[in-house]
RNA sequence: GGGCGCGUAGCUCAGUGGACAGAGUACUUGGUUCCGGACCAAGAGGUCAGGGGUUCAAAUCCCUUCGCGCCCGCCA
């Protein structure tokens, strides 16, 4: 509803302006702070105080006395507190927006018609997914799951590495090297088996002396070029150990749980011709040069240039990259990359050169994040150095079912969990935790790695959201139990408390918090919401009983619930962290 | 050296032109005959990194200095 009202706003202050003879500009919509009643305000009689050759407070003092309230959908009334125009809106916006959210689709926008393609991760597949690049994963999805409620129809993929030298390296050392010469491996799962010969192979290269690093050297540089010339028999011993990490490394990012519709392999760009012809189209650019015997685009406001054919003939990965984004073009209508800082630059030379081959680059977006770093320094696959995935997930599995277990005395509640209840919560609280610290804030910020802070389950992280959850469902249960049903529509009136009326407000804004969070791609204002929501929910809940009020406001009072628990519960689910029923 | 990003309470973070800059945490204090205490209430805590500028209005925009991170490869 909170959508709805801001627009009726906008249409009634746009009227009134045109009646004052004002210049109609920036209309200066905020949300008012806490403590103003008002849904909407604005600011707009500051900047009309010149044109107006009057106050603010007396133009404000106009606008207000324009407005007919009646004229416009839900709003009540207009009145005015200095210099500001604030917007109170009438009861039915109350009783609307409780309808609207007992439906489990709360949240959804009308479908936009677009297709978006959410590209995110794309990781190397040379071994375990360790902490520096969860917050991929993290963001990617949910930054995936807010474009859906937002009414796309969203795709998401894993752009697969397939071609470079990390997996001729790694196809090399699989085939070179024996298990006998492995240590044991650190996890009982494909991943982290096929890692060793990764390491051993890199660390081979490092101490072998000048004749075997030479020879090692050559067999690495003919898969390359076996993959250059479509050669079908390098494609399939390198995709050997491509699909077998990368089926571990699915397993485990499947625990946060980021899905993905599609594994789409750079080889695939080389083998179907589209790389060769791209590289056809760049060299006829005015930008190409032909220097030091290799094809390079000589970029503006770029200080080095782009080189996409090598001097042995080859493409490089961006040049693969660019035939990639070209057929994501084709197929749909924006696409979204969330992308680690350290590919600005790279980024920003293929949107470029995207640009010159005639691309409406404004349907592509990249999404930057900063490396997660341990308090000693950086994560590397290669050297082995970082923390997995697996065991922060573990770890945070086991802290949580702890939490749960240490908890079991304290419980008001009488409701007898099981083992499998507990199995489940420990899971719940565990990774939405994980999950919740890290897409709760902006990803362009530097993190740095601490147990005690990830796994911190105080206030402000995801299980205090997700206890809002599970208290709804209690009292649900509870009504359900006694015979209650939750009604359909009720009057507002009813609900006049003013924490009755926050929470109510708070319900009402989640669509529009919905698009801002995708308009912006930042996932993580829903996140900021989760928590002003339960907030908001606690102090109802501390105010207002439900179950033991009388009938008329016992039902009223339901249907808040009710409407709370949708609300949410898709706030969660956009966000990728679960909502338990109970814990 | 150049480019990009970040700098807000002791700590972790919201807020990116508009109403007195907000949460959590830590610290002090209080709350369960009552629907779930993983909760709530009160107190204290700020040169919004420093300086300059634009504006009726700046944490927010511009310039500059400092600190931290990332990048500047015929790697990915």
């Amino acid at each position: 509803m909170f959508r709805e009202f801001r627009a009726s706003v906008a249409d009634a202050l746009e009227d009134a302006l045109a009646t004052l003879d004002l210049p109609v500009d920036d209309l200066g919509i905020e949300r008012p702070p806490e403590d103003v009643p008002a849904v909407v305000a604005s600011s707009v009689a500051y900047r009309l105080a010149e044109a107006a050759g009057a106050p603010p407070p007396k133009i404000a003092a106009d606008i207000a006395a324009a407005i007919d309230p009646a004229e416009y959908a839900h709003l009540g009334s207009v009145e005015t507190q200095g210099p500001y125009v604030n917007f109170l809106p009438e009861e039915t916006y109350f009783e609307k927006t409780l309808e609207a959210a007992q439906d489990d689709e709360y949240g959804h926008l009308p479908a936009t018609g677009d297709s978006v393609v959410v590209e995110h991760t794309s990781a190397n597949p040379t071994g375990p997914v360790h902490v520096g690049r969860a917050r991929n994963p993290i963001v990617g999805d949910s930054l995936a799951r807010v474009l859906e409620y937002a009414g796309n129809d969203v795709e998401v993929h894993y752009y697969v590495n397939d071609a470079g030298r990390q997996l001729a390296l790694f196809t090399w050392a699989y085939e070179t090297f024996s298990e006998d010469d492995l240590p044991e491996p650190e996890r009982d799962s494909l991943e982290y088996e096929m890692v060793r010969y990764y390491r051993k192979g890199n660390s081979y290269l490092e101490d072998a002396d000048a004749a075997d690093s030479e020879a090692a050297e050559a067999e690495i540089q003919a898969i390359l070029q076996g993959l250059e010339n479509g050669d079908e028999d390098t494609y399939e011993r390198v995709s050997e150990v491509v699909d077998t990490v990368l089926g571990g490394m699915r397993d485990t990012l499947q625990r946060l749980p980021a899905a993905f519709d599609q594994f789409i392999k750079e080889t695939r760009f080389m083998r179907d011709g589209s790389t060769d012809a791209l590289v056809d189209r760049l060299q006829a650019l005015d930008a190409a040069v032909y220097e030091a015997d290799a094809w390079q685009l000589d970029l503006p406001d770029f200080e080095k240039n782009l080189v996409f054919l090598r001097s042995d003939g080859t493409s490089l990965y961006t040049t693969r990259d660019l035939a990639h984004h070209e057929w994501k073009f084709e197929h749909y209508d924006r696409a979204v990359t969330v992308l680690g800082e350290d590919h600005k630059l790279q980024a920003d030379q293929l949107s470029a050169t995207l640009d010159l081959l005639d691309h409406d680059t404004d349907c592509l977006d990249q999404v930057f994040y900063s490396w997660v770093n341990l308090p000693e320094g950086g994560m590397s696959t290669r050297e082995g150095t970082g923390i997995d995935l697996d065991d922060l997930l573990d770890e945070a599995i086991d802290r949580a079912r702890e939490e749960v277990e240490d908890r079991l005395d304290d419980r008001l509640r009488d409701d007898d969990l099981t083992e499998d209840d507990l199995d489940r919560i420990a899971h719940q609280v565990g990774i939405g935790a994980v999950r919740f610290d890290i897409v709760a804030k902006q990803p362009t910020k530097g993190i740095t790695f601490e147990w005690d802070r990830a796994l911190d389950f105080e206030a402000q992280s995801a299980p205090y959201v997700q206890y809002v959850h599970a208290r709804c469902c209690g009292i649900l249960d509870e009504a359900s139990e006694a015979g209650h049903a939750v009604p359909d529509s009720i009057d507002a009136g009813l609900l006049s408390a003013p924490e009755e009326r926050d929470l109510l407000r708070e319900i009402a804004r989640f669509p529009a918090v919905i698009e801002q969070a995708a308009d912006e791609l930042r996932p993580h204002v829903v996140a900021t919401y989760t928590r002003a929501f339960a907030e908001a929910f606690n102090a109802f809940y501390r105010e207002c009983p439900v179950l033991t009020a009388d009938e008329e406001r016992r039902e009223a009072r339901l249907a808040l619930v009710a409407a709370s628990r949708t609300t949410i519960a898709n706030a969660l689910d956009a966000l990728g962290v679960a909502a338990p029923d109970s814990m």
